[in-house]
DNA sequence: CCCCTTATGTTCAATTTTGCACATGATCGA
DNA sequence: TCGATCATGTGCAAAATTGAACATAAGGGG
């Protein structure tokens, strides 16, 4: 039978799209996949990628290849889950993946505790916007803001939180409401049920920061340079910022919990689970509340 | 990620049961398998197999692993089905599986016939009782009597024939009807339609030869052992043997060409399935009715 | 326009993997 | 009980795979 390794090595490729890319991926010399895509042309007698100047690209069958290849990493990726749910006790790596506004205020600072509890175990946390395959086991758990769609996902709402606007204090006391300036996320984040309820707040009124990071909004608005759509637990502990209270009915978010089903009964994982259960559930609302009106 | 070679070992050390008869499967060295059932175990750190005397016995972690992991071995059958598939032209081999009965009367001698249209074309023909798997590609195509049930087959039904009871000219003309002695599969065909037939016939008079093989079957009943129940294609031909009508209604079987639907578009197998629908189809039905009334 | 980064190809030495020969232990049948 | 067969374990040498260093080429940005 084909050499299952050169299977890997080209699946790689096809979805990296490059021979350093795929190599990078897997670990190991760019020539090695190279010589080892030479190795599966010569085993199929097929001519699956050409090779131009600056990148691979596939030829017609390699793209039908790929295709047929693909439920086989699938199937690895479901195997490496089954080790991993396989391993007794409370010892060994979990990664958890996160939005980074919820991975730093609410995750990260509670971490020790999970270290003390369990000695054993080992985080890696991912505080990234792009949501992380689970899949693919980019990570083992993952905090989500909407329920995930994909097949093989165990998801629980395990809590939520409200949004409200934010400035300094000297701004506010300043600016008449018609001159309020806003700061928003960028294009990319405009499907964001934030983005959408800030940008109606505004209306007509000026956004002058465009920043695809919640932190990056935050400074900004502790400096006085406009109001921020902040999440409570953000806002609220922030002895510069205080609320503006636009008057419309706040926008919350659900906060989900996701694991694959593989590894949800997993020791190891729900122990991570738990804990992070822990971190979203006490109230953690309105620990603050300064309140501007209007 | 684990290495998918090492999977592939540990896959067939599970289907196996032995270092050995993995080794033979993967046409390696029987100590490379149990080098890489040693990797797996350690890279996974989980012990997947108990070793014993004599052989190799999975473990619980083992056996979910093995379970796990069989989806990858299906994904890469079909990857290899997709290769096979996406050769163009007629150049290349494809193995024929068929009941060893219909292989020899019916497609062996035709065979050069093929070879004269389709010169790059290198034939297989397995001849066995045992279904070969086209899943697993121990065959491109097949020749069955039932129509199977397993998904992704594709199944035509390309003709039929029928048993009748033979005997030798010499035999039937001094053997008084309840004298009779009949040959018969062991008992590993009770459930094939012309055994129980031919039980039914015999009722109370000797079975006085149980073989596996229908050609020792043809055989006895030449040289005068008694009747047998052979299919038309080989018994109305063959000089030495000719018809007992018991008077009931005679058996006939169907026949089906049947090939995995990954294969049933690529142009070498089509051609294969074109010639087998050929040797099958001209009415072989009665070629030659030599009848002897009960 | 040039430099910097990124990607692929080539060569060679080091490492890893593999198979072979042989040994041991177990089972089966005569 | 003995011998034959089959399965696994060990040591070693051959073969294959791999990575590092270097070379070439193509964009991209200042």
């Amino acid at each position: 039978m084909i050499d299952w390794t050169d299977l890997h090595h080209f699946v790689m490729l096809a979805r990296e799209g490059t021979l350093s890319a795929a190599a990078r991926a897997l670990g190991v010399d760019h020539v090695t996949v190279a010589r080892r895509i030479a190795a599966l042309e010569q085993a199929t007698r097929l001519k699956l990628v050409d090779r131009r100047a600056r990148l691979y690209v596939l030829t017609e069958d390699g793209r039908r290849l790929a295709t047929a290849a693909a439920p086989m990493e699938d199937a690895a990726y479901a195997v490496e889950r089954a080790i991993k749910a396989a391993r007794p006790g409370l010892l060994g790596e979990v990664t958890i993946s996160a939005p980074p506004s919820l991975a730093n205020a609410m995750i990260a600072p509670k971490l020790i505790e999970l270290r003390r509890q369990h000695p054993g175990l080992t985080i890696k946390l991912i505080g990234e916007k792009r949501a992380a395959s689970l899949n693919r086991r980019e990570a083992d758990v993952a905090l989500r803001l909407t329920r995930p769609a994909e097949a093989g996902l165990v998801a629980r709402r395990i809590g939520s939180f409200g949004f409200s606007l934010y400035g300094a204090p000297a701004y506010l006391r300043e600016t008449p409401p018609s001159a309020l300036s806003f700061i928003a996320y960028d294009a990319s984040m405009d499907e964001a049920p934030q983005q959408q309820w800030l940008k109606a707040i505004a209306g007509r009124r000026a956004i002058v920061l465009l920043t695809s990071d919640l932190e990056n909004q935050a400074a900004a608005a502790r400096t006085g340079v406009g109001l921020a759509a902040l999440p409570h637990f953000l806002g609220d502990p922030d002895p510069h910022l205080v609320r503006f209270d636009p008057g419309r009915s706040e926008i919350t978010r659900e906060i989900w919990l996701v694991v694959h089903r593989d590894l949800s009964r997993a020791p190891l994982v729900r122990a991570v689970m738990q804990f992070l259960a822990r971190c979203v559930k006490p109230g953690r609302q309105a620990k603050n509340p300064v309140r501007t009106p209007l």
